[in-house]
DNA sequence: TTTAGCACTCAATTCCTTCGAGTGCTAATC
DNA sequence: GATTAGCACTCGAAGGAATTGAGTGCTAAA
């Protein structure tokens, strides 16, 4: 079924304007808004608008809003890209270059970012560690039996896990095993690293073949379970909009939210894509039917690792969130390559 | 001015009863109740109390409400002990049987059961790193120029810090900075390290002084402004209460309770006590003016390193309340202790 | 000193009315 | 044939009056 030129430009109307006010919107208001028909002749298209599904009433004597079809055409056909001011810009800058501690910090200060400028929730996913080149690996004796195993990547990432040791493995051997592992698997994928080279350990490693295969295994296992895979911001954003006036509304959104696991899903399924938009009820999670959720991927090297996006009410304003995410992407790629300077 | 002893039972069921329906509490409800008097003594007892500024009245045809006096004097001395039954021990016992990753993940396991048990919102403060004992100190390369800091204490926390590191330093002399520093340092407390030590460098150090000296302060410095520092649960259990079945007042308090910062100092003053009681208005952040917060510290070798709490309603369970923290502060130092085995 | 009784208060609930934005339909107009 | 003016109609929101009932303070009797 195709639109007409005039039904496209009210139904642009009618979505511009529901996303502004978030209260129906009426004929009236169009035709007298700049729109050059008589509200009978909007009413009118409006009336088709509803019956092809893009239009719906809350009830008869109330204006239409959009319906999820509505903003998917919005988004995909219709929507004009938001230009960010040269303050916005600068703004947005300012967030990534004061924060050189790490991908860690960058990537928290992105959410940080992100949720301050578009006052919607933001959502930062934590590079996927598997497709990073190891660095450096460092065991540091904590007690007899435990030992810190530190990993550095090429993304400059790091992570912590606790590990059993044998007890007959002291400070001295811990460091040489350390030595060897960097040395034997320099630069190589971390998810490769466990699975195929394990067997193929010679030298002073073949001794310690056994503790050497479960603390790979460890790290690569660890990752996942770990805790700061997605960083949050701007929660409260939400408690902003009429659509959360209703605490048991907010307490859905946020509880959803807060699901880390299933946010880490979310956006690591994101990843693979340059932009992605999901409209409503196009979202898996209960908890956002009534939300969309617009995301962007990061690369280091050209890899796609990570994504991060926004999430907001269905009338968020789509035009600006890209514009943002898109700017928020070139930063953060620009900063990312600055920690990976290729030797 | 004191109370005699039926008004004090009085005042305590009024208490008690407030606490489970957080509505105003009538004369004819206490009496019926099984309250000994007839309604119209209590009535007399009760504008007493009002006069001496225990109760109030929401408007003239109202039951009384406790005020923030009533709660003092009951938490003071009229509460008493709740018991934890046998199910609830072992629940609790559970979080933190099988969280045994390091001092982090037990204190988020401590957070997230204290919110579960309790309803309530739970913070828990990551230890002070100053009054442990450094253990290890690894400076492992990342990029010419830079380099990760991981410093383990008694404790078994640890701490990444990403600092920067002179040109002309290569991997193999960041090892042996390392190793100097840590044999030099090792058993000092982290907050002596830097301030008084620094000057005493000899041997291969010295060539370095002015690197390791802006190393340690960066390492002390960094402490506070990590991000890690409270670990927060639950927040969204507020929502469940009447309180804050207004959106604004839910957004008020869980804006301040994500102000970590103030959430770090508020905690780490209570450090220093055993249990802490702080109702309403002695609350020092404006967001918490109808919410109290009970405290207990968390030791490790007997020194206090840090505290955690619960955060609810004013009128809160204390009783119940004060008895799971100390339930938990017992476990808490028991799993900690566990890391530290002092060779 | 305690309690029964009673008049009084006032928030909450319910029911009604009014108001107005918005609609659909029809007939006149371009 | 497309557009628009006109009009009756719908229905939620807002406001107001009446009702209800839990709770009080006060007084007088036990």
């Amino acid at each position: 079924m195709e639109l007409d030129q005039r039904k496209l430009q009210i139904l642009r109307a009618i979505v511009d304007e529901y996303i502004l006010s978030a209260s129906p919107v009426g004929s009236k208001a169009l035709s007298k808004g700049g729109m050059k028909w008589s509200s009978a002749t909007i009413r009118n298209e409006m009336a088709d608008l509803e019956t092809l599904g893009y239009l719906a009433q809350p009830h008869t004597s109330a204006g239409r809003i959009p319906s999820e079809k509505a903003y998917r055409l919005y988004v995909d056909q219709m929507m004009q890209r938001a230009h960010l001011s040269d303050e916005e810009s600068k703004l947005l800058y300012g967030y990534f270059r004061d924060h050189v501690h790490g991908v860690d910090a960058v990537l928290r200060s992105t959410a940080k970012a992100l949720s301050e400028i578009t006052h919607y929730t933001a959502l930062v996913m934590m590079p996927d560690i598997g497709v990073n080149r190891l660095r450096h690996l460092q065991l540091i004796p904590l007690t007899p039996g435990k030992a810190l195993a530190v990993v550095v990547t090429d993304a400059g990432v790091s992570q912590n896990t606790v590990i059993d040791v044998p007890e007959d493995i002291g400070p001295e051997e811990l460091d040489r095993i350390s030595k060897a592992i960097t040395a034997r698997f320099s630069d190589c994928r971390m998810s490769t690293v466990s699975s195929k080279l394990v067997r193929e350990l010679g030298g002073e490693l073949s001794q310690r073949a056994g503790f050497v295969e479960s603390l790979l295994s460890r790290l690569c296992e660890s990752q996942s379970s770990d805790r700061h895979m997605v960083e949050l911001s701007g929660t409260t954003n939400m408690l902003e909009y009429p659509e959360y006036s209703d605490v048991n509304k907010a307490k859905t959104f946020l509880a959803t939210v807060e699901q880390k696991d299933d946010m880490y899903r979310m956006l690591k399924k994101a990843s693979s894509m340059e932009f992605t938009v999901t409209i409503g009820s196009e979202n898996e999670q209960e908890g956002f039917q009534d939300c969309s959720v617009v995301t962007a991927s990061y690369r280091v090297n050209g890899t796609p690792v990570g994504s991060f996006g926004v999430i907001g009410p269905t009338r968020m304003d789509y035009a600006r969130v890209l514009s943002i995410l898109k700017n928020v992407q070139t930063n953060l790629s620009t900063v990312l390559q600055s920690f990976l300077k290729e030797e």
